[in-house]
RNA sequence: GGGGAGAUAGCGAAGUGGCCAAACGCGGCAGACUGUAAAUCUGUUCCUUCGGGUUCGAUGGUUCAAAUCCAUCUCCCUCCA
């Protein structure tokens, strides 16, 4: 059963997280996140529309996969088409015909990977990296970070913070989640849209004195959610995936929402809502679709393999998305070989109705005190080498 | 009828005596992908019981050694009549 929120119009200026229910057994939690375009429940699963689109596909076709909160990019916007041109445009959702909430990300992830090997490009004002569009020399700072989402206009912006690589040594580390809280302080000195809430950002690796020193100094900050950072974007294990949220989690507040930032492999959204995360995003479920990969109960499947050259099932039967309602494997994966974007297209849908509708069953199973048998059950059924 | 050029792995195409089981591209097969420099990248692609075996239009020859040189044949392209 999904249980719909009505959107509440404008009444809310900023973000408000609700804590319905808590799991009796784990740190699970279901709650409501009002947003100045409308309210949604949480655990929420969140697509990535980097430039402004999530990709391949339109408005329409997310909301029909009842998508909520879609995340985009300070760093790609910036450069192209420049936030003021956004801003001419009355605004992100504007600008892109997205009438459901937007979370900008600072930018941090983007340029770090710039500058992944040049450390002395990571100063204390801010971070020198070259354009990955035309290869000039830019400086973003956590104030540039902060204005350019203003203008942006998206309701919830991200912390300017530094992330760090994964082989990073402690002492590293440190300084690293020292200068993010200094970071993140500047920008939210800065932060003037009354509109937008701003997320702070928990950094320090898989260290648990490092975990908790950057919650308590975020908190302190009083923010209107917290992320967790570091976890997912540079070969980080799944173990320390795991130590980062649980070193982290204790020191938030319950009545803030909890972003677990860039993941979302199914097997990583059991664990995070088990913790007790409350948004995830990840470009996983896109990407992999334009690289012909299917989410299915049962694990990935690469739908350009052989097998599938004569399978005239859906996906999965029982899957309730446009392609697995209307179309083959063997149809998609004809699309996938021979190039065409429609493919890319169907496979998004399906990817990205999977792991929503994998949120809807965590919700549900969060409110029934049933979380724990669900994810016992998905994960007997689904096969992932790595989890092996 | 006369002149010229050519035949290389599924396809296209390098290679013109040994370092060639044969570059490269395409196609095929598989893998990776976690805050999207990503419709990308990687591996593999004659057979094999992994020792080796059989290949470069066909046959015969030269040589220690031939995809590479010689002879004949077959097929294909092209120009002139």
């Amino acid at each position: 059963m999904i249980l719909y929120i009505i959107a509440r119009g404008c009444e809310f200026m900023k973000i408000k997280y609700e804590l319905i229910k808590k799991d009796k057994n784990t740190n699970a939690r279901y709650g409501i996140l009002n947003t100045n375009h409308g309210s949604y429940e949480t655990p929420i699963f969140m697509p990535v529309g980097t430039q402004a689109t999530v990709k391949t596909l339109s408005p329409e076709e997310l909301k029909e996969m009842n998508s909520a909160v879609i995340l985009s990019n300070t760093y790609h916007l910036w450069l192209r088409p420049g936030e003021d041109i956004v801003e001419k445009a009355g605004g992100l959702h504007s600008f892109m015909h997205y009438d459901g909430p937007i979370l900008t990300d600072s930018g941090g992830f983007q340029v770090f990977s710039l500058a992944k090997n040049k450390k002395k490009d990571i100063v204390e004002e801010g971070v020198h990296f070259k354009s990955h569009l035309d290869g000039r020399k830019l400086l973003l700072t956590p104030e540039l970070s902060i204005q350019i989402q203003n203008k942006l206009d998206s309701d919830i912006a991200m912390s300017f913070d530094e992330c760090p690589p994964a082989s990073a040594d402690y002492t590293y580390l440190k300084n690293s989640v020292e200068r993010t809280l200094r970071w993140a302080k500047r920008g939210k000195a800065v932060h003037q849209n009354d509109n937008q809430s701003l997320f702070g950002i928990v950094q320090g690796g898989a260290y648990e004195d490092l975990r908790k020193f950057s919650a308590i100094e975020t908190v302190k900050m009083n923010f209107d959610g917290y992320s967790i950072g570091g976890v997912a974007n540079d070969g980080e294990s799944k173990e320390d995936m795991y130590k980062a949220i649980d070193y982290s989690i204790p020191y938030l507040p319950s009545d803030k929402p909890r972003y677990l930032m860039g993941v979302g492999e199914p097997i990583d959204l059991l664990e995070g809502v088990e913790r007790g995360i409350d948004m995830f995003d990840c470009v996983l479920p896109t990407r992999l679709a334009r690289h012909a990969n299917a989410f299915t109960r049962y694990g990935k499947i690469n739908l350009r393999n052989q097998k599938y050259k004569e399978d005239f099932a859906p996906i999965e039967e029982t899957c309730d998305c446009y392609a697995c309602k209307h179309y083959t494997k063997a149809y998609i994966r004809h699309l996938m070989v021979a190039g065409e974007t429609f493919g890319a297209r169907l496979l998004s849908i399906h990817n990205i109705r999977f792991l929503i509708h994998m949120m809807e069953e965590i919700r549900a199973s969060i409110r029934e005190n049933q979380f724990l048998e669900y994810k016992n059950t998905f994960l007997k059924n689904y096969k992932d080498k790595k989890n092996d």
